[in-house]
DNA sequence: TAACTTTATTAGGCCTGTCTAAATATATAT
DNA sequence: ATATATATTTAGACAGGCCTAATAAAGTTA
């Protein structure tokens, strides 16, 4: 299925896939072109071939949905990139935080005979080491988000991390530094009205910008 | 170094060197394009291109050798390819003859963080899984070849087979099934003018034809 | 709704790596 | 030494993925 799609429509079709999964509805040209860090003429034009070998629905002026084809495309790239960026937490001692740039060749290259001895290597697990869902291995399946945003919650909430989003290394090191990683209970200190968030969890008390309490996936409990 | 080169360019270059190892002297234009399974007119505009960038010495109807900055390259993907071949087989229980196809494509994907971390976990080896020689981490060397040729011996000879050259993996099983790996023990039983060698190894009896004996390195015992 | 701003598409071009067909250089055989 | 065969290069083309500049559509504001 995935060598019907190069490397490149992989990508767009992944990014396409996890712009929608997070907030829903289409993608426009200039979004795509941004997180690609492409111009957005090139877009169009990858678009439109995208939507000609039926991996996407795209209409002129009103932004791309993906369609089953490409879906399954952008699942299979997400299992590769998830189960790589686990078997080398796990695996060849990389650090959390460093992980995702060697997963985002590497989603393209692995064999399936690979991706299976990777994920059997690792207990065929559902989660990575940012707390991510990992696509079940006949695509079928991705496991529900049933949590808030760290940012969402007020003064007092106590909460335990079960994932924390992309963003660059540096952010992600940071917040390893400090203790907020999956798993970690955080209580909820005080929200300012200019956007900043401080919390108390085991190493102490530290504050973040909202936008990054927003990337941090939590449960209350 | 290796990012100077682009996919295509690197496996000109690995296979240059793989070429003029074996055998010596320069490499031809059919002679490569058969390798690459490309056509000559295809190896022609790469040796320009790469004789312009002074990867390789080229001259036009005379053969190609590589340059330093070439063979530089060559060894890095050849490192990476010959480590990642041990790695699939000592820890993700692949065979020795299926490993093949995986690392010639991982080779120029993986990140040099990830080879010297397959290189620790692998406790730096100095050869792949079918003995072919790893070059070192700086690239300066290279395990220097001390073998003969199974197929060179003769009647009454007792070897130990050091390396099993790349081959159709189909013919890679044979060898495996029938116990002509590296360490084992084998005796020279007859060879036939017609090009066919008999031999004896702790399995039984087998002949081979004599191409497929070349390719077996071994050492006298 | 008219003017202006922002977003998206079209037009045209470039580089890489490949191909086939035609031309030419080199090697071989009579 | 000439003719023939083989190997190699040149010429010209194409697909993929990207770019900038120009144009056009959609959205926003007054
Ligand atoms: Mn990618
Ligand atoms: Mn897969
Ligand atoms: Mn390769
Ligand atoms: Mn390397």
């Amino acid at each position: 299925m995935r060598e019907e799609a190069s490397e490149s429509m992989q990508d767009y079709l992944k990014n396409i896939y996890l712009i929608i999964r997070e907030r829903g509805g289409s993608v426009s040209t200039s979004e795509l072109a941004k997180k690609m860090r492409v111009s957005p003429p090139t877009v169009t034009s990858m678009l439109v071939k995208l939507g000609e070998r039926k991996f996407v629905k795209y209409e002129k002026y009103k932004g791309v949905k993906l369609a089953k084809k490409g879906e399954i495309i952008a699942l299979e790239v997400l299992r590769h990139h998830r189960l790589i960026e686990t078997y080398l937490v796990e695996h060849l001692d990389y650090d959390w935080s460093e992980v995702h740039e060697e997963a985002d060749i590497l989603e393209h290259h692995i064999s399936e005979k690979m991706e299976l001895r990777i994920a059997n290597a690792l207990g065929n697990p559902k989660f990575d080491p940012h707390g991510a869902p990992i696509p079940s291995a006949d695509l079928s399946s991705i496991a529900k988000d049933e949590t808030t945003r760290l940012g969402e919650h007020i003064s007092g909430d106590i909460v335990v991390i079960e994932r924390v989003r992309e963003r660059e290394k540096e952010e992600l090191q940071y917040l390893a530094r400090i203790g907020m990683v999956p798993g970690k209970q955080v209580e909820v200190e005080s929200v300012a009205p200019f956007g900043m968030v401080t919390l108390t969890n085991e190493n102490g008390t530290h504050s973040l910008p909202k936008e990054i309490a927003m990337s941090i996936h939590v449960k209350k409990i």
